[in-house]
DNA sequence: CCGTATCCGATAGGATACTG
DNA sequence: CAGTATCCTATCGGATACGG
């Protein structure tokens, strides 16, 4: 029996996670919990605020992040992983190990990985 | 017990398939094997012979696609999906899915679905 | 039939300075 | 701390014309 998926949704949510930063942005959320933006800043080296404030708000739009802000003195913001959020990065990993296995390019200015627990991935 | 998965060689890979044509032509090859080159132009209504092409060499370059050259008379050129190419479908194929279930922004030019057969993805 | 060459506009992303 | 505002460059992708 034959099935189809559309590549239409996907075209929407590429836009945004096939971004240079987009992925990184939800590795680190997801292996640190919540953030700050100055704190993500530092964590991904090279950003330029433009950029990353950029890259929040569309993957926020997405629901793929959720925005808190504290209010304290001075205010503080709070990055993480919405549900969503979560979703992909666990959908992503068996892509992620697939292109390390086949190896070919790679990037050597990305520090970064994503670090994940075995039972996370099973339940 | 924790593992980690390095994003870095996804960043070669995402270089490629994050691509506006990239994943429609995978589909399209998977969907109804191999095709030459104007027959893709014709099935991926819109793009320009320049885009194609330069799309069609780094798939070639990744190693997701085959480029057979057929020595008739006019010669003709036959491009298909290599293994790595059916392996990377197979593993787009749930990421598709969830997209589709979350709904969200959707793309309305796009035409083009991923056929597959459920007996092919339990294997 | 299978592309390459050329021109062009839109967008991504980096650097830097600055504001509440 | 949490961003915005500017400027600048490189690349992407579309249109069209042409060549093997």
């Amino acid at each position: 029996m034959e099935e189809e998926v559309c590549f239409c949704p996907l075209y929407g949510l590429i836009d945004v996670i096939a971004k240079k930063w987009s992925l990184l942005i939800i590795a680190v959320l997801g292996n640190e919990g919540a953030k700050g933006f100055n704190e993500l800043q530092r964590e991904l080296k090279g950003i330029s605020p433009k950029v990353l404030s950029k890259t929040l708000r569309e993957l926020e739009e997405h629901g793929l992040i959720t925005r808190e802000i504290i209010s304290t003195r001075p205010p503080r913001v709070k990055y993480s992983l919405s549900e969503s959020g979560w979703e992909l990065r666990s959908l992503l990993i068996p892509l992620l190990k697939w292109v390390s296995k086949r190896g070919g390019r790679k990037a050597t200015w990305c520090p970064i990985r994503l670090v994940h627990e075995k039972q996370k991935l099973d339940k």
